[in-house]
DNA sequence: CCATCTTTGTGCACGCGTTCACAAAGACAT
DNA sequence: ATGTCTTTGTGAACGCGTGCACAAAGATGG
């Protein structure tokens, strides 16, 4: 409002949207890579492109931060990836923890942008006996008899869940009562948690069965004259009648 | 301006609101359920119970696809799996392609929820000829030399992208003037895409900074005085040195 | 056939998020 | 110092999504 550096603006952390919350990482990304250049100030407009959105969006986003940019000028890259940082929470280490060391958790132990933005993987958990003790992405698996103890030695307070659905419950259930207050879902369920805790789920067959959604609307779209377009599971796979609507509910299971 | 700019896609397709689109997986998932146990007819608020949704919110939602419910009585399960499966798209059978075969697209190549609900895994594609002819899932690595060809032959309109976030882009725009219409992707990066070309992002990174995010208001609200508790982190990980508020841009890199 | 009861389908109001458009703020040149 | 030019920050309008609350529809029992 008046000067440019108020440490704390009256916006109250709880007054941020959370439509801009999930926008900051996208801008601290884009920052982040400018910063790598040594590129000094940047201006909504150039930012904006680079993340993927609208300027005035972005503008708006980051007055809810406060007024930290110059106008004229832009934004200070440095000062902008700082604020944003603290914003977010991630001046600070968090260790999270892997339940369900299958395919996924094993992709998700070596993932590299875990460890370079904030967080640090504090252990890996796994209900198999066997994979106990063997090392994945440089540490042991341990088991999930220890989750509490892991839990409290390590002040986890964010769990990522990537067993089976029909395991997902239960471990959630544990590593609230153990006092984990935030989880990132990856099986395929819906989670019920008490308030407080929060819940982020990913769910890479939702994802894909709304692509297919607007797949079928383009490919609709496109042949619904031109009907000698077959669609392009067909176009290849031989012959797969299709009619623009089935009758037969030929539905295969879950 | 240099920049292209990655365009939403239209948001108003067919009618039905994209907000309802999203859900519809989360609804075939729980009546999927339902289906299996065999039970005949579900109510809006079971159903909504199950798919963690309100019950008005549910039934506006189906109201978008038609009168498919009876009043006094509930919805036909199987009937109603068979109207959101079509709606949906997944009454036929779509050729997907992984390209990146690390870990992550490893997982993804092992993940059952492709093949069971109307997706097909036609190839894996990955840069490293030291992957080509590996076997990853029970199915040969190709090369991605071959990826225009790969994606002809099998009429793969539906494109996952899992390698790093530097080869996304180049990757992106091979999918894309092969046919590809519908791009799934996994690496850390803004992809833009032509007019028609639809993009879902899936960002580990971006949910967990957002968990931190709210993990950090609920600390900060907790200990808002009692200074004394310390932020998670620094409960177990003896002393890592963090003022409430730095003033020094201490920021780590990507 | 009528009354009652259950559950759907939806009109309506409200709140959030997005976008436009512009005044205010500051840099920069003269 | 003053004017011009660039870019921010934001008031206001708009549109979408959500949830309430209820009438309509149909089942069920007498």
């Amino acid at each position: 409002m008046a000067t440019g550096r108020t440490h704390r603006p009256a916006t109250r952390s709880r007054g941020i949207p959370e439509a801009t919350v999930a926008r900051l990482p996208l801008y601290l990304r884009a920052l982040t890579a400018l910063s790598e250049r040594s590129v000094p100030t940047v201006s909504s407009e150039e930012l904006a492109a680079a993340a993927g959105v609208n300027s005035a969006k972005l503008r708006k986003d980051f007055s809810y931060l406060g007024s930290y940019g110059t106008r004229g000028v832009g934004y200070d890259v440095e000062y902008l990836v700082y604020q944003i940082s603290r914003e977010l929470g991630l001046t600070q280490d968090w260790p999270v923890v892997i339940v369900g060391i299958g395919n996924l958790g094993a992709a998700l132990a070596n993932y590299g942008g875990f460890a370079s933005r904030g967080f640090r993987v504090a252990a890996l958990i796994d209900a198999d006996p066997a994979m106990a003790g063997k090392p994945v992405a440089g540490m042991p698996v341990q088991h999930t008899d220890d989750l509490e103890k892991i839990i409290d030695d390590n002040g986890v307070s964010i769990g990522v869940i990537a067993t089976p659905a029909g395991a997902a419950q239960q471990v959630c259930d544990r590593l609230v009562a153990a006092g984990v207050t935030s989880i990132l879902n990856f099986a395929p369920t819906v989670l019920s948690v008490p308030d407080g805790v929060d819940v982020r789920k990913v769910d890479l067959s939702i994802e894909l069965q709304i692509l297919a959604f607007h797949e079928q609307r383009k490919a609709g779209e496109e042949s619904a004259e031109a009907a000698a377009v077959l669609p392009p599971a067909a176009r290849a796979a031989g012959e797969d009648r299709k009619g623009p609507d089935g009758d037969v509910p030929a539905v295969m299971p879950a």
